[in-house]
Formats: structure tokens, sequence, C-alpha cells
DNA sequence: CAAACATATGAATATTTGTTCATACGATAA
DNA sequence: TTATCGTATGAACAAATATTCATATGTTTG
């Protein structure tokens, strides 16, 4: 009887399957939220990104300080912090020949907060 | 005096630069720590290891069954299994012939559930 | 023991991604 | 306007990565 379910053997009942496959339905937010969420992680997912947002943890700077501060490339920076602002983690301000980067919400501490508290653990 | 910086023209003064770098030499994390930080975040950067996450959120569940629950390869799941293993966000467990998987944590869910609400608002 | 099942893993491939280089854009000052 | 400064961006290249395929490992059953 169980080999009638198209060679599939795993596990003692199809009971299970049915129901777990049911809880997924039910659970798993949609393909879109799955892709954003990813999407957002992967930017944090990067050394380079991590450190400006370091530094944006501290200060309102600009790009050529920015640059400066991590000893990098002001385009190298640039292509960051672009991808940092797609996805709204920081926003920028424009005054005379400068702009300012700054945090665009909590959520960034707190998210990267508890990536710390995960590290650090034994 | 400021052409003097060796070419640097960006700012005002040069206090700006010396207290900022002084400020991210205090609180940025080390080397180490950030190249972590990154690592672990990358983990959560590809939607085949959130859609396994989510359904560990709600049972343990061996590889056949995630490999089911999520319409791909064992080899596929596998291989990210791997990954979130050696990253402590999941844990294995044997029975026989099957290995079920489990949630290491709570801070994988808090991790996630940041990222949700950050992308939640509008 | 051999056979079957569940899982793991190495190699290969296609895709993604971070940095560099050159250059363009935008604002200000002369 | 022209020159200069601060920033952005496209193309190119190297490095990282997810999936597939084939195969190996480990466990149970006959």
């Amino acid at each position: 009887m169980h080999e009638k379910m198209g060679g599939v053997e795993c596990c003692e009942t199809t009971e299970v399957h049915e129901n777990l496959l049911h809880i997924v339905e039910e659970t798993m937010p949609e393909e879109t939220e799955l892709y954003d969420l990813a999407e957002l992680f992967k930017v944090f997912g990067d050394s380079t990104r991590i450190r400006i947002l370091f530094v944006l943890f501290e200060a309102e700077v600009c790009v050529f300080d920015l640059a400066e501060a991590l000893h990098m490339t002001q385009s190298a920076i640039s292509h960051q912090l672009r991808i940092l602002k797609q996805n709204r983690l920081i926003k920028g301000r424009r005054e005379g020949k400068h702009i300012f980067y700054s945090l665009a919400d909590d959520h960034v501490r707190s998210i990267i907060a508890q990536g710390r508290e995960h590290i650090e653990e034994d």
C-alpha cells in the first residue's frame, strides 16, 4: 500500500506527510515575501556593508569619510551605499556637494544585535 | 592648509575626521567578528534556506520530507542543511535511518521576525 | 551476508556578486 | 562659464555560491 505513493517510502505513514504539507502551506509566507526576506539578509551578508553600518551607528557620515574610515575606494563604498539605500537600511541627505548617510530605522540595529548574540554563544 | 592633508579636501575641518576615526576605532568590532556576522547573515540570505527554516519553525522534519515539502532534490536540501548546521542554526538527531532536523535556538526565530518587520514597512 | 533506504558529499556548471577602472553627473566657487 | 570637488554608475573581471549529477556512507531488513 505504501509503494503505491509513487515510490515514496520515507517515514511510517502518509498522514505525517499530509499533515506537514498542510502546516507548511498554512504558515509559509508567500513566494515574494520569502524572496524579499532573503534579499534583505543578503544585504547584511557582506562585511563591507556591515562595517558601513557600524560607522553609521555612531554618526551621520559622507561618502568620502566612510571611504577613509574603512580604507576603501570611494567607488566601492558608493556601490555598497546604493545597495543599502535600495533596501531602505540607510538614507541620504544632500548638503551642498556632500551627501550624508545615516540609518533609516532601528531595525538595522536590532537585527545586527540579534546576530551578534547568536555568534557570541559558546 | 587643508591641502596639506595629502590631497584630502573633503569636509570642513580635520577634527571631524580624527573624531570619526577615533570613534570607529573604538566601537567597530574585531575583524573576525565582522566576518562571522556577515557569514551568519549570508546563511539567511538564500530563499531555500529561509524556506527550510520556516518548515522547522513548525516541526522536527527529516531530509526526505523537507525535500518533498519544498519540491526540491534531496541533494540540494542536504547541501543547504549542512550550511545551516555548520552555522548552528539547526541541529540533527539520528533515529534509525532518518535524521530529524530542528532549530538550534530561538535566535533564528527572532532574527527572521525582525527581518519580516523591516520588510513589512510601507 | 546482500539489498534497500535515508542521507551526505565531491565535482562540474551556471549564476550571482564585490571590487576596480574609467567616466558621468551634480553642486559650488572663481 | 569653466574648473573643481563629491558622488554615482556602467563595464569588466575575479571570486563566491546554489543546484545537479553521480556516487559514497551509514542504517536496517531479509
